[in-house]
RNA sequence: GGGCGGCUAGCUCAGUUGGUUAGAGCGUUACAUUGACAUUGUAAAGGUCACAGGUUCGAAUCCUGUGCCGCCCACCA
């Protein structure tokens, strides 16, 4: 026997358990046998601490290690950030501003500004990865991995030189996603729309020219080329094929053709769209049909990098920003009387989501990674295996299908890949992967083909064309998603023919948010998919996002944001865990405060108070135990809710119910064991074994949701093992018995009625009464103690029933003084609510339609529900009348 | 414009293929307090399951429509 403090005291053992578990070796699968299990973690970003969300993902993943690695799987969860290129490149330059450094890429330059950022990303990898392990997180240490490592690098430019050869990933001068701000591309994915009040206007170019036009980017018209019609629409059909020269202020006057175009609404607007192929995605694309058509229409760019008005906008307007621009074409309009009308209209508007500036479409060489181009030798585009991979399997392997859930994601991310396009690669800024590319830039002796980039996974000592010596790589680095898209085998070892790349790919499971499926999940599929032939993972699962209690995300800016280590260092580890996983379903919002997180707290330390009862009454704790011998009706009743409750959890973890898995456990330890099974021990006694018992089991089944306290309590009371890799305990299916459970049920109603009936007649707790009660079951006499000690009895008799009712019937009579007002009073309010319930239930087995219609089984129980009702009924109107 | 999710007790949420008098936690109220635990116990109050139709013997659950809240996608000039 022991003796253990009154409260669980986490700061006490959560270091010291974690340091153990690590010592352990059991975090490395090298160190455990079984079925290969694998989880990646989605890789922080180094732009700083670790915030709730983490938490929560850090619950996810780790409760689902810990339970494989205690179903006896091998189970290697990775740990790792991610360098994430453009978000930590903004962040430090803010950081750098605030310091009073204007410009930093300016007054910094390239080696100094990374170093800087290096400096900040090393010093944030450390704080996460210190709060990774105050988590209590079971990952792999000696894996862990980083997106910008020796590692990683050399998986990214295998990857890079691999789709260039394939003929996939192409330079192209098209229109890109352009922060003036940031100095970059993004990709779509990065661009968030805003909705903006904005003018549309409606105007012609000039006056003779036969079509008005609407737009709400006036100074993008210095730079139109086209108008295009619907070919059906038979106001404009006429002008289909003519050329207009017209003078509208731009350097040289600008030639407009009339072109058809399918994808022109006739009834919006004017019917009619000036085309702008250097500043709209759309008008582009008409630029390459048109060029492709062999009717070709021109590219001005009017609006250059530095988001002001080029050369080519005329000399009115160049150097002006596009506000300023935009004001003074306007006035133009107005002053030529060209401009029909200006409408208010509600736009929406795309922004850079670090810079937060409004995103200009800007024609630019860049690099692209082609998504509908056939792979050689495979038949299949990108888009394609994206799609395959979740529907039929890669290869219509079953084997090599991706389970979503929720499911609904499923849905949505087929119809976001059917409107995929080509992805942007390459990036302006300087943190990130430097593009595997080098140029030749040759000593005149130049060939022709030394203007092709050479593609390799290192720098080149010589151009394979002219041997000269002058090399130099290209200046952009590459999308951060390129890097994190590797993930799943870049951590692996690949592009090595690693042991664990045959272990633990596809892995098994991954988690993550649900605001990251386009940018991440599609990436990893087609990251795997293209160059391993392989899914990534066979199961990933989508939780939502935490809130505050007004339904706000937690952020700095909104001022809610919640510190998980703060929590930690107030209520625990196994707290916060708690807290974060209660009350989610998959890939829903959640919202966190507070009072869960002292509910968890409490539920902790209860689970820490019944261990400590448990204890104290099992006379040889020992962990290789065999399955007690139930002596009374109790001892059966809880070891069938605990094989039920074992079931319950162990198929709910399996199918990502956490919550509702933690809540069964919660519910058998709280509900029936501490408050009624451990109540009874005091009163049957001698229940060492079965308590031992349970008590190794439940801590088992508690680990994954808390791990520390329950390795705290399970050293304490078998010291020496460790928990983390006991075996998972399995139901025994034949203690579980409804007819238990049921006859148990009845002791309880007993109970529950003496407390009712001394609560409503405001009997003192501490004085004791007498009672009979008539039975019909032996059962109820052979509990007698139980009822007695619960009910405070002083003396209890038991009448056998000579007419026999309902088997389950009894009857309670106190020997006590009670007001008889007061008993009326219960009695009537007793039979209120009983009788409408028997009318409806007359009512329902009435009704030939239920009868005939219903099956027999329910119908039965209706009538039975119906007989018991009235018994009861009957049995109140007597004791009324008395 | 298209789509998704939510609407169940004061609050946060369960409710698994339609079948007890719809549940839990928190909060509230009353009572208790040397007991493994006040980070506790016992009990009570509290719900037209957003609304309107429909299918069915029977609907919180299935179908149709409406409303409100939140989110995502889209090149509507």
């Amino acid at each position: 026997m022991k003796e253990l403090p009154k409260a669980y005291e986490p700061k006490r053992y959560e270091d010291e358990i974690y340091r153990k578990w690590e010592e352990s070796g059991f975090f490395n699968p090298d160190g455990l046998s079984g079925e290969p299990y694998s989880i990646m973690m989605p890789p922080p970003n180094v732009t700083g601490v670790l915030h709730l969300g983490h938490a929560l993902e850090n619950a996810l993943m780790d409760t689902m290690a810990r339970y494989q690695r205690m179903r006896g799987k091998k189970v290697l969860l990775v740990p790792g950030t991610d360098h994430a290129a453009l978000p930590t490149q903004a962040k430090v330059e803010k950081l750098l501003m605030q310091e009073g450094i204007k410009n930093p890429r300016q007054e910094l330059g390239r080696e100094k500004l990374v170093a800087k950022i290096k400096d900040f990303a090393e010093n944030s990898k450390s704080t996460i990865l210190g709060q990774i392990k105050k988590m209590g997180t079971s990952c792999d240490w000696s894996r862990l991995a980083y997106t910008f490592d020796g590692y990683r690098s050399k998986a990214v430019n295998e990857m890079f030189k691999r789709m260039y050869d394939d003929g996939l990933i192409y330079r192209g001068y098209r229109v890109v996603n352009w922060s003036v701000k940031g100095q970059s591309t993004c990709s779509d994915d990065e661009v968030i729309h805003v909705e903006r009040p904005a003018k549309l206007y409606t105007f012609k170019y000039s006056k003779d020219f036969p079509i008005m036009i609407a737009t709400t980017r006036p100074e993008t018209k210095l730079g139109d080329t086209a108008v295009a019609v619907n070919p059906g629409d038979d106001r404009y059909k006429m002008y289909i094929g003519k050329k207009y020269q017209i003078d509208i202020g731009a350097a040289l006057p600008l030639q407009i053709k009339i072109i058809a175009d399918e994808n022109v609404e006739i009834n919006f607007g004017t019917g009619a769209l000036g085309v702008t192929p250097a500043h709209s995605p759309t008008d582009f694309e008409i630029y390459e049909k048109q060029k492709a058509k062999d009717d070709p229409i021109g590219l001005i760019p009017v609006i250059g990098s530095d988001g002001l008005m080029t050369d080519a906008a005329g000399i009115n307007y160049q150097g002006l920003t596009v506000e300023v621009a935009r004001e003074k074409f306007v006035a133009w309009l107005k002053e030529n009387s060209l401009l029909e009308k200006e409408d208010d209209i509600i736009q929406n508007v795309g922004t850079s989501d670090r810079f937060g500036d409004v995103i200009e479409a800007i024609p630019m060489t860049q690099w692209w990674l082609d998504m509908r181009k056939e792979i050689p030798g495979r038949d299949k585009s990108l888009k394609d295996l994206m799609r395959l991979a979740v529907t039929t399997g890669l290869n219509n392997d079953p084997a090599q299908k991706v389970f979503i859930t929720p499911e609904r994601f499923k849905k949505l991310y087929l119809d976001r890949i059917l409107n995929l396009r080509d992805w942007c690669l390459s990036r302006q800024i300087w943190w990130g992967h430097r593009i595997p590319v080098w140029y030749c830039v040759g000593d005149g002796a130049c060939k022709i083909e030394c203007k092709q980039p050479i593609v390799t996974l290192e720098k080149p000592d010589y151009c394979p064309h002219c041997n000269s010596k002058n090399i130099i790589q290209d200046e952009d680095t590459l999308d951060t998603w390129f890097s994190s898209g590797l993930w799943t085998f870049s951590t692996l070892g690949w592009p090595d023919k690693t042991e664990d790349m045959k272990k633990f790919h596809p892995t098994s499971w991954i988690q993550m948010g649900y605001e990251i499926r386009d940018l991440w999940m599609m990436r990893m599929i087609l990251m795997s998919s293209y160059a391993l032939k392989q899914i990534p993972f066979k199961n990933v699962y989508f939780h939502g996002m935490l809130r505050d209690e007004s339904g706000k995300k937690f952020s700095k800016s909104s001022g809610n944001n919640i510190d998980p280590l703060d929590v930690i260092k107030q209520y625990g580890a196994d707290a916060l865990r708690w807290s974060v996983l209660g009350g989610i379903a998959p890939g829903n919002d959640s919202k966190f405060y507070e009072e869960k997180i002292e509910g968890a707290r409490n539920l902790v330390n209860k689970l820490w108070n019944i261990s400590r009862f448990m204890v104290a009454r099992i006379s040889e704790p020992g962990k290789d135990i065999v399955e007690p011998k139930p002596k009374t009706l109790a001892d059966q009743w809880i070891m069938s809710r605990l094989a039920g409750t074992v079931e319950t959890v162990k198929e709910n973890i399996e199918k990502y119910n956490f919550s509702y898995a933690g809540e069964a456990l919660r519910d058998f330890t709280w509900n029936d064991l501490a408050d009624w099974y451990l109540e009874i021990a005091k009163v049957e006694g001698d229940k060492s074994e079965t308590l031992n018992y349970i008590l190794n089991t439940i801590l088992k089944l508690w680990h994954p949701f808390m791990p520390f306290v329950t390795e705290a309590i399970w050293n304490e009371a078998y010291n020496g093992s460790m928990l983390m890799v006991e075996k998972w305990p399995v139901a025994n299916q034949e203690k579980i018995s409804l007819a238990v459970e049921a006859d148990f049920g009845i002791i309880q109603k007993i109970i529950v009625q003496i407390r009712n009936w001394r609560a409503e007649h405001k009997i003192e707790p501490k004085e004791k009464i007498k009672a009979v009660i008539t039975f019909g079951r032996d059962l109820i006499p052979a509990n007698g103690g139980v009822i007695k000690f619960f009910g405070r009895l002083e003396t209890l008799a038991f009448v056998k029933k000579t007419v026999t009712g309902e088997a389950t019937d009894f009857e309670i009579k106190f020997d006590c003084q009670v007001d008889a007002n007061k008993e009326m009073e219960r009695l009537r309010k007793e039979i209120a609510a009983i009788e409408p319930y028997v009318a409806s239930q007359e009512k329902k087995l009435a009704n030939e339609q239920f009868v005939g219609g219903a099956p027999a089984t329910v119908v039965a129980g209706e009538r039975k529900k119906l007989a018991e009702a009235k018994e009861k009924l009957a049995k109140l109107n007597e004791q009324l009348i008395k």
